[in-house]
DNA sequence: ACCTGAACACCGTTCAAGT
DNA sequence: ACCTGAACACCGTTCAAGT
């Protein structure tokens, strides 16, 4: 890539960040284009779709997800790994407004920028459930289908301005159903 | 009302109905006028916003949810009873596209078309839920706000393509998440 | 190679002009 | 009173023209 692309590239994932990080869900691509001082067709050959940005801005994030479950599949309690691993990763899509949707859309579609790292983060909620399972932690009916619907639930939840109070408090309740009860004790029910 | 304008106003509605019960959550307000074969002017003037047109299109819906929480009030398992609303609800949300996240923004806007019937819903949901909490029936740590935000969060499920596979599977964790476990036994662990 | 910005077909919304 | 449809400011996307 010449420099001047190189750094236009970089600047419009910096601007995005900024925009997405803070909230600003609705903010056109357009927007992004002119807050990063680039023409529109910049914008679009760098990045084709919006959710080929959201893949480029979102990538280290998945990355990190897949490999913190790695490190949380040598925790000894497997219900508690697989419980702190929901919520960070429910934290890490939250992060970002408006990226639940196009998450959930990218599972299905094998042509989405977006898939490959969607694969990535259920299979690494597979690894963490089957363990948490075969250690009687986990409820056995659920599978990584399961699990990635419950984030993407829990992240959605947490995406809403008027449910965000409850958003917390709802991982409790939904952990609790996924735990079985001889192993979460006091830990969602208190 | 003169009566074209009646005339225009129940065949906008009419069309909206067809579009959003098929699927058509993208349909634009400029679709919807050009189907119904009247002016942009007309729809707008009818219908304001997006949510007035949604508004007229739920109200009986919303009412028929309210007056069902009042018969399952005098059902005798108050535990089956909530669950009972509860899925009819998700199903009437459901049942018509795009309409979760408008609903959800009104919950929290006195000055949104949708709030009163959101209220009312809300309220439905909590009469059934008190009711069951007070016969030990469901957990007591939750209100009708997170009655009204685990709603969502199924409705949304449901609205999700790849995720509506999972939909009733994950109803029937979370359910079991509401109900204490001396009450649903087999229903929802099944 | 890469960038720019006008252009296209859309959108929600408004409003002068008609009946 | 009510309707129409052009107009406005947006959007995502494309593409000829520049450097």
């Amino acid at each position: 890539m010449r420099s001047d692309a190189k750094k236009n590239y970089d600047h419009i994932l910096t601007v995005a960040r900024d925009l997405l990080t803070g909230g600003g869900a609705d903010a056109s691509l357009r927007d992004i284009a002119r807050k990063a001082g680039v023409g529109d067709g910049t914008l679009h050959r760098h990045f084709p779709t919006r959710e080929a940005l959201l893949e480029a801005l979102l990538r280290t994030n998945f990355e990190d997800m897949a490999e913190r479950a790695s490190a949380l599949e040598r925790e000894e309690d497997a219900g508690r790994a697989l419980v702190l691993w929901l919520k960070e990763a429910v934290a890490m899509t939250h992060s970002y407004s408006g990226v639940i949707a196009p998450m959930v859309a990218a599972i299905a579609d094998e042509d989405s920028a977006l898939h490959g790292s969607c694969v990535s983060l259920r299979s690494a909620g597979t690894r963490l459930l089957a363990r948490a399972q075969a250690e009687g932690a986990a409820r056995p009916d659920m599978d990584g289908n399961d699990l990635f619907a419950l984030i993407s639930a829990l992240a959605w939840l947490a995406e809403q301005p008027p449910l965000v109070p409850r958003a917390d408090h709802l991982f409790d309740i939904m952990v609790s159903a996924i735990l079985t009860d001889s192993r979460d004790g006091g830990v969602a029910r208190g």
